[in-house]
DNA sequence: ATTTAAATGTGATATTTAGCACATCGGGAA
DNA sequence: TTCCCGATGTGCTAAATATCACATTTAAAT
């Protein structure tokens, strides 16, 4: 891991709530913070391993991932640009990843050390304030899709996810899918062979297209039908 | 709606959070709080309503559901004293419930007034450190409860529950249910005859006891084991 | 280009679970 | 007490889903 000399204070790439802090608790910062870049593939953190820092995602795509029964993995959501993982860890005595987390594509990350990031939350309240809002935002969503994935059926629980890829993650229609049917199955709960199934049945009626990682929603309208179905 | 005369000032059943506030503070949030008891049964807020305030349990059980498709409700979780209900209405421009909220037994609760709430947080990071805190043991341990249920069938599932009753709602073994069979359910994602088969399963293997309301888990390594089973 | 492993598609089958129908129980209300 | 309604138990059947086995395709590495 190496630090490109880039420093917090002249980061163009500030998040909100980053740009809340003064001049004086981004040097501050800055003395805590490394920032790298992870190639498609790589592990960025270990479930289990010792969280000192809480990792923003300047640009790209991570998979987060715990491990289930029988090693067999399950995802719990893909990160995106402006996320802050193991922001978790701030009120731990001993901390550790909860989940792992990979990068899906060439990926901006800064580390920043878990410390101060917590002494600055105590010291400024509007700082504090802007990661609460960021909690809600970005956690409390993909909390409302696991809440559907619970009460839904497997086909709803696609069409959840579908639309979670366009809306939450991608933000585009046609959008490329960076994770395997594998993953995509782990992530609704579900078996590989009945994602197949499932995307082959929604083709043929014309709801999405999908060409290699290229997935199209053709008909909002049925998806969404299925979806509230259940 | 009947304000009892206490203050927040003088209150006995300060939470963790609150016990930060300087006598100031206490008593500008004391002019947005109104305290009142909810009857077992009673609607505390609903679903789709403004939400102006935030409410803090001091003593009791809340179920918090939403209405899903064909009006069936389905049961996100049960809250019990010291959780504080609507939070996450906090950074919202138009602050609508995302619940359903209502008592299960007889139940004490503060009513915040959201704005004053919002204030401290930005002049008091240490309050606001503590209300992140709070956000994050109270919300995420459920949200692990989501996965699971996510990523599990119905016996681990069930086998979640019983252990989520145990260990975070009640916190004694023989705990007495304040839910139906048909709730119990709706908050598992399966059907009230699954949850009685398979109760009724659990107990014929000695991992339960089942009397009325009151709920016995006998074997919990067992139970342990279908848990991890799936 | 060749090799190899991983990912994907697909049919057949076994399990699991939902849904329906109906019996029974239990707790209020009159 | 008696009546009544909601909650609960239970068998049966249909539907949904997982699992297995194997063919086929794709991607990565050499």
């Amino acid at each position: 891991m190496e630090n490109r000399g880039e420093t917090c204070l002249n980061c163009t790439i500030k998040s909100n709530i980053v740009a809340l802090l003064t001049e004086k608790e981004l040097a501050r910062l800055e003395t805590g913070c490394l920032q790298n870049v992870f190639q498609k593939g790589e592990l960025i953190f270990k479930e289990g391993m010792p969280a000192n820092h809480i990792v923003y995602i300047r640009e790209g795509f991570v998979k987060l991932s715990k491990r289930g029964i029988g090693g067999k993995d399950y995802i719990l959501s893909i990160a995106k640009k402006g996320a802050y993982l193991g922001i978790n860890n701030l009120n731990k005595k001993t901390r550790l990843y909860y989940t792992s987390a990979t990068a899906l594509i060439d990926t901006q990350l800064c580390f920043i050390d878990i410390e101060k990031f917590g002494i600055l939350l105590k010291e400024n309240g509007k700082f504090a304030t802007e990661v609460i809002y960021y909690i809600f935002d970005d956690e409390m969503n993909y909390f409302e899709r696991l809440v559907n994935n619970v009460q839904q059926q497997v086909p709803g629980r696609l069409a959840n996810t579908l639309f979670y890829f366009k809306n939450q993650v991608y933000g585009t229609n046609p959008f490329n899918m960076n994770i395997t049917k594998v993953e995509l199955a782990s992530l609704i709960g579900t078996s590989r062979e009945s994602v197949t199934r499932l995307l082959k049945e929604f083709q043929e009626e014309g709801i999405i297209r999908v060409e290699k990682n290229k997935y199209t929603i053709l008909d909002e309208k049925r998806l969404g039908a299925i979806q509230k179905k259940g």
